[in-house]
DNA sequence: GCCGAGCGTATCGGAGAGCGATACCGGCGG
DNA sequence: CCGCCGGTATCGCTCTCCGATACGCTCGGC
């Protein structure tokens, strides 16, 4: 969902607008930005770019740094005023923290959001305690299997539009980057309650997923199970996990 | 230290400014609000109200939820931009994951900021799975070891000062409330290398803290291991993780 | 040592974006 | 039936924000 919803001109705040694209800015440039860089990026002026960072810093969310401008310590309150407030996450946490106590793998829970899917808990396990595993993660959908156990739920209409707004890149040599091959990984999906996908976002990782839904029916949700190749066979994986991830995700639906 | 620091009145775009108030009307009213409530709430009226509220959405920074609007999921990637840009961050992934290993215990890093401190990664043990440990939470400096631990770094007229803008309300029948009482911790934290405080913040819980500094010696963060007193005493739990939590702030300043 | 290209900062008049009072429709409860 | 909420829509006036412009600095190249 959250499609970015276009809304009525007449009531748009074009300085507001413009505040969250110089805030964007760092998504995409993930470095100490000087007021030049932040204009040039977000597409305005000097003199707007000027205004919006002070008012930002005045507010927090800028912060200066060596070398120029980053983001500001209360993008982390905004964000734990979404973990608090939408009820699944909370429902989620202990059911997950079970599951990662069961399996012994990564747990994750991501969210839905039309071509992407998010990242909102993840638990690691014992052996990756690094880094690239935080909150916040964005990835396409088309590649992901909690984002293919999600479009399993929806029809093959609102599949195939959904591929075709998404750009649909290799991140290893092993991505699907055809809509029909994608079309029927999510048809397998479909028919088995999860999906899984071998390799195609990280070399060496198998993971498992099921959908969460909504009191509708609705994906919204999904919840991974993460391995390595190293210690499992594609097929044992998903013999072992994949009862588990639909148990906890069904746990979570409705 | 991100003091809200005063900005150039010129230089301050309104609505930009009222934008973000009302997405911090959350933080204190965690559930879905009408438009009526977010104005009176965030202080401007409801036309105000409304084209905001139209913007976020178009943005993504606010969703339609039962009941009236929450906060959007685009919350957290800029909480994810925010965490991925700090390098210290990166830096203690790492270090962080090993202690647990080491310790047994929940650990925590929360980040230095003002009156409040503000959790950035938290890595549970096994035995609480449970919520309340997300990232993104504050708590105040001055009753937290995290805190106290960072104000020892302080001079005692800056640990006055900030005391002094602290609100000090007790969380806990345990919670030190005088400003001697608490700047006679923060001297014994000083001495010892790290902060130790029980109970002040939840009954039942013991945490040691050591403090992390920038490059200029400042504190900007505080390594945290928490236990409970169901499992030991406040003496053998200082001396058993201490040194853990100080080796571990000790990699990650400078 | 000079220069130009950046940096952040500051100024200012014009204009149009945003303000806010007001009104409308629909549902709910009394 | 009415009054009180909800969300939505309209519309002039005005004050906020725009963006061109300029200033003092610190670099690094030459």
């Amino acid at each position: 969902m959250t499609d970015t919803g276009e809304i009525d001109e007449r009531l748009f705040l074009r300085s507001v607008a413009r505040a969250f694209a110089v805030l964007e800015v760092w998504g995409a440039e993930p470095r100490a930005l000087s007021l030049g860089e932040i204009a040039k990026a977000a597409g305005i002026d000097k003199s707007a770019a000027q205004r919006i960072c002070q008012t930002l810093l005045g507010l927090g969310y800028l912060e200066r740094a060596a070398g120029g401008l980053v983001p500001g310590k209360r993008a982390l309150d905004r964000a734990f005023d979404y973990l608090r407030i939408t009820p699944l996450i909370e429902r989620a946490a202990p059911v997950l923290g079970n599951l990662r106590e069961t399996c012994g793998e990564r747990v994750d829970l991501s969210l839905f959001d039309g071509v992407t899917i998010l990242y909102a808990l993840r638990l690691q396990s014992r052996r990756e305690a690094f880094f690239a595993t935080l909150p916040g993660r964005r990835l396409p959908t088309f590649c992901t299997s909690g984002g293919r156990a999600c479009m399993a739920l929806m029809a093959d209409a609102a599949v195939d539009r959904l591929l075709a707004r998404s750009e649909m890149l290799a991140r290893t040599r092993k991505t699907l980057t055809d809509p029909a091959a994608v079309l029927e990984k999510v048809h397998e999906a479909r028919e088995q309650g999860y999906a899984c996908v071998v390799e195609e976002t990280l070399l060496g990782e198998v993971v498992v997923a099921a959908p969460v839904t909504d009191s509708a029916g609705r994906p919204v949700a999904a919840v991974h199970i993460a391995g390595t190749l190293a210690d499992w066979s594609e097929a044992e994986f998903r013999r072992r996990f994949a009862p588990h991830a639909i148990a906890a995700a069904d746990a979570l639906s409705g």
